[in-house]
Formats: C-alpha cells, structure tokens, sequence
DNA sequence: CATGAATGAGCCTTCATTCAT
DNA sequence: AATGAATGAAGGCTCATTCAT
C-alpha cells in the first residue's frame, strides 16, 4: 500500500508520475513538477495533487531504497559478527547511494517532505546507531566516531565518488574503495591523537 | 595586483563585489550577478563588466584560499617526513574548505571560469601528486589510492561536514575528525584486499 | 479553427493577443512579447505559451492574409487569359503588402516560424511560378524573368512605397502605379539587351 | 577636408571610426558606437566625440559615394541623349546600393543627422528631377511618373536584389536586370491606363 | 479528480549614454 | 582631447504555483 488507497486510475497516475520522476534524477536533471507532468502526459495539477513539492516526489522516489536499506540494517543486526555486520551495512548504503541519485540529497536534507521519509530515516539510524555500538563494544572502533557521523560519511562518499566521476560500473568501484579505506580509518584505533 | 592593473574607483568596485560575494557564498546563498549589484549598490552592468560570469566571481572569491594552499604545498614539499607532508597538505585543504566556502564547488568543478582558477588548480593537483608519490614511496600509503582521488575525497569530507552541520568551530574539528580516520585507512595497507 | 482546438477563454487571450499585434504591426511597431503582454493586460507567460517568439506571432497576423492571396492565386489559374491572370495575383500581392505591413517582412524572412507560413508561401509561390510560365508560353513575358523573381519584386514594390510615403490611400495608388510599370517591364521583350 | 580641421591624431581616429563602420556596414551588423570604438581601440566618448549618433557615422560612411553619385549626375546631364542619360545615371544609383550598404538606409531615411547628407541628397534629387524632366520633353517616359519616384523606385530595386538574396557578384546582375525591367515599364507609355 | 491556461515575480543580459579621471 | 568605468532602463525568458473549466 504507497498511500491510504487510490483509484485505479489516480493509482496508474501515481506510478507513472513517481516512474518518470526517477528516469529524471537518474539522468541528473534537476525534479520540476511541470516538467515531470509535462512527460507523463498529466495535467500539472494531477501532479501537485499527488505531490505537493519536488521534494515530497524525490522522497517517494527515494523510498524503496531506504526500504531496503532498512531492510538490510534488520539483516545485518542478525548478524554475529559485529564488525561484519557494520561493515556490510555501510557497504550497501554506499553501493545504494551510487546506484540510486535519489538517496543522496534525501539522506542529506535535514528536514523531510514526507512523514514517510523521516520514519524510514530514523529507522535507518537506528540500526546505525545499534551496529556502531555493538562494533563498538568490541573494541573494533575508534572510540571518537559517533553514530550521527554515519550518514554525513556515507554522503561525504558518495560525494567523492561523484568528483570523481567516470562511467556507472567503476563508480561503484570507487565507491567500494572508499569505503574500504574509511573502514580502515573507523576501525584502528587513533594511535596518537 | 588583482589584475592587471585597474583605475582606483574601479578597484573599489572590484574589491567591494568581491566582498559582497564572499559575505553571499559564507550564508550559502547561490551567486546572482544581478543580487550581488544590488547589494553593492551598484549597476547590474558594473558587476558584469567585472564578472561576466557568477562562475568567474565565485573563483575570484576562492583565489586566496587557492594561493594560500599553494604556497602551503609548496612548504610541504620542503618537508622531509614524506608523510607528515601529505598530512599537513591535506589537512590544510580540508581546513580551507569548511572555513570559505567557495572553495568547494570551485574544487569540484569540471570546468574553469578563469585562467588563473585552471593554473592554481593545476598546481594544486600537481602539489598533491609528488606529495602522495613521495610518501607512496616509504610503503606509508595504500597502493590502490591514486592522486586523482585526492581532491574527490577532500570535497567528500567537506561535504560530510556540511551534512553532520554544527556551529563554525565544531565544524573545524569535524573536519580534523574526519580526515584523521580519512588518514588512518590511507595509510594502513589494506589486509586482505 | 484557428488552431486544433482552444478552451474558451484561451482562445479570448489568443485572439486579443493576435488582435494587439496586429494593431502594433500596423504602426510600424516592432513586434515585443512582452509589450503584447502588457498592452494585452495579460501575463508575460500567456503570451509565450501562445506564441514562442515574436516571427510566430508576427507570421499568424499575416496569415490570413497569405490565405487570401492563396485563395486568389488559384481564382487567378481558373482565368483564361494567362497576362491578365498574372496581372491580377501580382495586383493583388501588392496591395496585401501595402495594406497590411505584416505581409512584407513574413514574405522577405529566408525561414519560417510556423509551418503553417511556409506551406503558405509554398502554395503561393507555385501559384505565381505556373501563372508565369503561362504567361510565358503565350510569349508575353521577357524570358529572364523567372518564378523567383516574382516575390523579391513584389517586396520591392512594397518597400518602394514606404520609402514614398503618404496616406494609406495614396499608398495603394502608388502600389498600382509602381506595379503598372514594372508589368510593362515584364511584358515587353528586352529590345537590345 | 572631411571637417573644420582635426588635429592629426583626431583626424587618424576619425578615419580610423568611419573604415571600422564600413566593414561593419559591408557585413551587414548594425552600427553600435560600443562595438565600434571597442573594434577601433579607442574609448567610447572618443567615438561619440565624433559622431553623436550610429545614424551620423552611417550618414559618414555613405557620404563618399553619395558624392560619386552626385558627380555621375553631373557627369549624366552633361550627356547630349536625355534618355541615355537618365538610365546611366539609375544605372549608377542602383549599383550603388547594391555595392555599398550603407547607402540604402541613409536614402530610404526621411530626416539626415548630418547637414552634409542633406545637402548631397537635395543635390541628387536635384540631378534625377532635371534628367527626368529632359527625358519627359522628349516624350521617352510615361506622364505619371515623377520626379519623387525616383529614389523610392532605386531603394525598391535595392530592396527587391536583398530579398533575391545571392553572392555579391550575381546581384549586381540581378539589380541591373531589375532596373532594365523598370526602365522598360518607365519608356513605354502606358497603353491602356 | 483531472486538466492545462494563466500568472507574474525574478533572473539574465545588453546597450546607449554620461562623467570622473 | 581621450579614456573607459559606471549606469540603469529595458527586453528576453523561465518556472513554481493557482484556479477556472
């Protein structure tokens, strides 16, 4: 269920709309309601009706993958290596946030469009939250990394990788490399600092 | 001399733009020519005889920043604990980035407005090479990290500074925070990749 | 139908808009958006949606006009006498470009704004390629006068009178005056020449 | 002498304004007093200085040849045949026009902003009045036709060659062509009107 | 519910002209 | 006399949003 229920056709709209709205952010183009409308052959207030701003659309684009992200984040606290778990819970937010334009400027934004998005977010978090102190208490990581540092680490990654640039598959490359090396950073301990 | 030599009242102008621009980029708010000169209190067409582009003003506000890393490379270069140079080079560069904010999206930028923002930028680069080159050499340095990844990682960590937020001090110290774990997984090889 | 089909109240604005311009055009102002716009009490953005740039603005008040001259071209091939045909289409073309200004420069522009002109002009221009050559099979027409000088020399005529100047009236009188001559150029073979 | 008497280096200047205005004229861009001294190297003020207005320099462009002009006229009155006299001196202006760009505005125009193209004009008027009145006593060109037609008559042909369009080379030919047909309809006496 | 026409603020940019140097 | 920086009105165009149909 995406919202209380919809008709038929408001429902064939809807996806339509939310379809469209991700071929364009993943072609870098910048989210105009008008635009958007323009493409899904809609009335442009057929388009404010379901989505009251750019933002609140990006969200919903946004949404299955941090549905999954959350999803991963229940997998990786199953998990028994504690360093592992962490570990391969950043590696799909990276690998996530490359392969999915939406999820950066949604993870970054500091205030949410949809009630939706501030759940799923917080969720996320959450998981963060329990996976870096249960890594934590291990020992495995520098005591100075906190968990609000998680989401503007993953975003500073995602990030780099965009300067970076180059072609879809080796930018999950890079991106995998970067988080490799971050890992390195978060798990030693500072030697002298 | 800022350029080539200019008549004394043009000069103010020109410093007065700059000023006015640099205040803009610090509140984060996009350069306008046109709300730049209104601020100036001066004619639209001023600004633009000085600035044809908001690119070409918004390097001209990084310039500084840019010629003061510069130098600061160079110094490094001097340095003879290869490591510690890169150390101090880098941490310079994230320092500069959160404290003016132009220098980011000038970093980031694909392409140049100015002459002289491409020539810094070079020398930037080419500063950043021999110091990784020369610490890669006493085995210091992960062997799968390239110089071309260096700006690409500063403008992450400066964007994950932006991200985690904080008032201008603890901003700094972010940054220092984040670039030492940045530093940590440089440094160490990687173990079993 | 002026276009496939408009709401009431849209076709109330093209119709004004259509009306300011022609109003504009008459007294020989250049044709501006935004000043239809404004004059029009509409907003700048209706009159853009309605019209891309000022040349398609500027060909629909000339169109009914060219749809006239169409209509005449084909009267004129239903005419026996092929001198006489041709005679009456070029009477006809000038006193359309003397009595309404958009005429001239839509005729003049190398290309056009609406393919709606150039099928116009296509039509007209065969219409005065085939009246000339039966006028020309009949002999009564110099042999290096050709289908496309018919349209500059009509402009000609019609500039002419502009640079003579004087009331409407006179105007037309001076187009047919202008218009006699040049027939009798056209008609007479070039004696020495 | 071109003015009262310019310093040397004045004098340099001005000639230096009128060849730029000409090259711009030839290549058929507008005069505009900034782009002017900007191609010249000179200031702006210096520009205005000499000229007040695009439309006095232009008048300064076409000033030469409206002196040829008004020599040939001479020259043409001079000529023993009326007729012969009249067509070689049209003969002239229209390849004039077709030549030099600058002279078909500064014809066409009702009022002059230099006293100088007043008084050429008046003299060229002057020359085409008494060679037309020649030509009408001897009974070679129709009654309705008058002194006042003829600029207009050279600037329609000017006009009509334009509209033709083509290399410079083919429409000299075709201005000669247009005004062989207009001689042609101007000799003949109308037979039936 | 859906439509898409209308809006008008607001940005960018150019140009003729003036005036301090 | 020469310079060229400064001016600011004016035009071009876009876009988010509202509202009548």
């Amino acid at each position: 269920m995406t919202t209380t229920q919809l008709r038929k056709d408001a429902a064939r709209n809807w996806d339509r709309i939310v379809a469209i709205a991700r071929d364009l952010v993943a072609e870098g183009t910048a989210l105009q309601l008008n635009d958007v409308a323009r493409r899904a052959g809609l009335g442009v207030a057929t388009v404010y009706r379901h989505f009251a701003t750019p933002e609140a659309l990006l969200e919903t684009v946004a949404t299955p993958c941090l549905e999954d992200l959350c999803a991963h984040g229940q997998h990786a606290l199953a998990d028994s290596d504690p360093w592992h778990a962490l570990e391969s819970f950043l590696s799909q937010i990276v690998e996530a946030q490359v392969t999915d334009a939406a999820l950066a400027p949604v993870a970054a934004a500091a205030t949410d469009a949809l009630p939706r998005t501030t759940e799923l977010k917080k969720s996320l978090a959450s998981a963060g939250t329990q996976l870096l102190d249960r890594a934590r208490d291990t020992g495995a990581v520098r005591p100075d990394l906190a968990a609000s540092d998680l989401v503007p680490l993953m975003c500073g990654i995602a990030h780099a990788v965009n300067v970076h640039g180059g072609t879809q598959a080796s930018r999950i490359g890079t991106a995998h490399r970067y988080l490799a090396m971050l890992l390195e950073g978060m798990r030693t301990a500072p030697p002298n600092a």
